[in-house]
DNA sequence: AGTGTATCCTGCAGGC
DNA sequence: TGCCTGCAGGATACAC
């Protein structure tokens, strides 16, 4: 569930609650969630200090020192949260009401009594401790930040790489751009003014800069007001996202576009809901596209 | 290469 | 109240 705004604003709120603290046991509630298997999992992570809290894509990204090489820049390795659809990451939650963990996966004793949850659930997350090179081979797999200076209208071109595949399916590919999901394509899309559908290879170059500022237009807009709770997405302190109200056509079928009053749609292809305005974003001409 | 489908799981809303 | 269906911010694997 959790997208690139999501993402941050968990990890931002993560960082300053979690740095300097060492793990002293891990309770593993459901290995699913640990491809690499309760054991070797735990072995990495016992008795590391977690350093610091970043993002990659839609992936938490928790720091470890090298507790077992101190000298050894590789022995730093990270915890790489992927939250699938119902993640959250609460540090030391309260044990009754708000912000409690309902389903907790994976626990992290800290050494000052404390305790980060990991809890999910739909148990579609994965949780990994990989060392520092395999975690940059990790990273280099994934796409661009659309936030980063180097991100331009060529580089989201060259990304899409002249594939035909729907240009909604092509943002969804975390090989091409980290960390846009369903809610911001569909918001993206609907800002550039171009069909979901649209063969991703038979965008123009005006639509190509639209859709590269749409999307880090909507993606900033989104961290600032602390992502977008639909139902289950909520930040490190336990608190609901603010940019619902910010969406203009994701989870809005049948009300009016904001653009130009005709109601929002819904369709679905590749088993995911698109939303869009089929005004502001007309449906290409011709079924089998030109180009 | 692209696309449709199923799968992993649980919970919730809506229809009857 | 209950039962059933469909749907959900993700990612992958498979057959055509």
């Amino acid at each position: 569930m959790p997208e690139l705004p999501e993402a941050e604003t968990i990890a931002r709120g993560l960082a300053p609650s979690l740095r300097g603290r060492r793990v002293i046991d891990v309770d593993i509630v459901h290995d699913d969630l640990l491809p690499q298997g309760a054991s070797l999992f735990r072995s990495r992570v016992l008795e590391r200090v977690f350093t610091d809290v970043g993002r990659r894509g839609k992936n938490v990204v928790l720091h470890l020192d090298g507790a077992a090489e101190p000298d050894d820049p590789d022995a730093a390795a990270v915890v790489l949260v992927n939250l699938g659809m119902t993640g959250k990451l609460l540090p030391d939650p309260p044990d009754e009401g708000d912000g409690r963990s309902t389903h907790p996966a994976i626990v992290f004793h800290l050494d000052d009594g404390g305790r980060l949850v990991y809890d999910d659930v739909r148990r579609f997350g994965r949780v990994e401790c990989l060392d520092g090179p395999t975690w940059r081979d990790r990273s280099d797999g994934l796409g661009w930040e659309p936030l980063d200076d180097g991100f331009g209208p060529d580089e989201l071109a060259a990304a899409l790489n002249g594939t035909r595949t729907p240009i909604r399916n092509a943002l969804l590919d975390q090989s091409r751009v980290a960390g846009v999901g369903n809610i911001y394509a569909s918001e993206a899309l609907h800002r550039a003014g171009i069909h979901p559908r649209r063969r991703a290879r038979t965008l123009e170059r005006a639509e190509l800069d639209r859709l590269h500022g749409a999307i880090r237009e909507v993606l900033r807009e989104a961290i600032d007001a602390g992502g977008t709770t639909i139902r289950d997405y909520r930040n490190a302190a336990g608190e609901s996202g603010r940019y619902r109200s910010g969406l203009r056509v994701y989870d809005r079928e049948g009300e009016p576009c904001v653009g130009c009053g005709a109601e929002v749609r819904r369709i679905v292809f590749t088993n995911r809901s698109a939303f869009l305005c089929t005004t502001c974003q007309p449906e290409s001409k011709r079924k089998g596209d030109e180009a």
